[in-house]
DNA sequence: CATTATACTGTATATATATTCAGTATTAAT
DNA sequence: ATTAATACTGAATATATATACAGTATAATG
């Protein structure tokens, strides 16, 4: 993500703020009067900045168009998003990627979550998780050996056993005879953790 | 919160999923589009519907203005007791079975459901049930081959697949190699039924 | 039976809003 | 030294949008 200036920040603050308040995005005008600019352009300005920078996107002809890109997740209430397990792509809260939406009492399950991960699969069969069975997610880089991680590995997210080997070295392990285990070199290729499972709903 | 009708609960339904997908609410325009109505007016009527019933609310001249209250968490219907799938015993609704209970929105699972059953041991381990889960059980008779089922034979309560062999045998099968089949002849054993599973929770 | 709520179509319009154009000024980069 | 980005004011405008008004029709209610 690219720098964002001062000023900018405030506008993008100032979005979020108004969002959290009112429930939708404020106009230019909107942001003129909270940040004190006097000409509908000063916020015009900033927010193709913010655009470009990859901040927020903009709807172009639409009023109050503006969406934040990759937000801290705030669950407004108790919906939760169902993202469905790409085979390729991190499982982003890219709107395409959003299935629905699920409504979920908070601490439903003990620890916080962030959102469900539609299951394709069934390497992790022995561990009880099947075929669209829908994972509850909280995002964390906290793992311990054994927990079960959603991993991406370049665009490949799969969801795993996480064993720690060595400082170098991680296994990603599956818990399905007919699948087999993930040996990964930190040193050579990339792992990234989106999170690990603390729930699990199945819809029959 | 009063009652909303079929129809309304499709337009708010509808904002929701809007909002999830684009970051801000709809127009009158867009909820037209979405549910094939010919006039905005039609939007703007179940608006106004669901304004004065509290679901929503209205920013009066302003875009896309509409903000969705989050409703009063309703302990009321949505309070379902967690049975301990005990050795011996039906698992009824006594008091002493329950274990506490767990708030779950009303259909959370597809189809509505009476309680829910803290699974024992791993019979089951293949269909990913796993011990600890919670079965979501709806007490029914209406039972199709293959349904996994919640059966009582004497005092003995078991989650299994249901199969009906013949007019007068039926078998329970477990979804775990170490376990066996078990065959019952309804001329000799008395089986009661206590409902299916429609779902599964897991906290891990 | 009259009334109210629901559930629409269709037209019209005032205004809310995005967006472009014309400037000015400062700072950072090439 | 020149370009590009930032950071604004101010005015103008096409259009996106809320919202009122005029109808039609059905079901529920008292």
């Amino acid at each position: 993500m690219k720098d964002i200036t001062s000023q900018q920040n405030k506008v993008l603050n100032c979005i979020q703020v108004y969002i959290k308040k009112t429930g939708f995005p404020p106009t230019r005008a909107d942001i003129c009067q909270e940040l004190g600019f006097k000409s509908p352009n000063s916020a015009e300005t900033h927010l193709r900045a913010l655009e470009k920078k990859g901040f927020i996107s903009i709807e172009s002809g639409t009023s109050r168009g503006i969406s934040i890109i990759n937000p801290e997740i705030e669950h407004d209430g108790n919906d939760y998003p169902i993202i469905g397990l790409v085979a390729a792509g991190s499982p982003t809260l890219a709107t395409e990627n959003v299935e629905k939406v699920f409504n979920c009492p908070q601490g439903f399950f003990g620890s916080n979550f962030d959102y469900f991960l539609r299951v394709r699969g069934l390497s992790m069969k022995d561990a009880g998780i099947m075929e669209d069975d829908l994972i509850a997610v909280k995002k964390t880089q906290d793992i311990k050996n054994g927990d079960i991680v959603i991993a991406r590995i370049d665009d490949e997210v799969t969801v795993k056993y996480f064993h720690r080997h060595s400082p170098k070295i991680v296994h990603l392990q599956p818990a399905n005879e007919d699948f087999s285990n993930i040996e990964i070199d930190l040193e050579h290729t990339e792992l990234f953790i989106e999170g690990k499972s603390v729930g699990l709903i199945r819809e029959n």
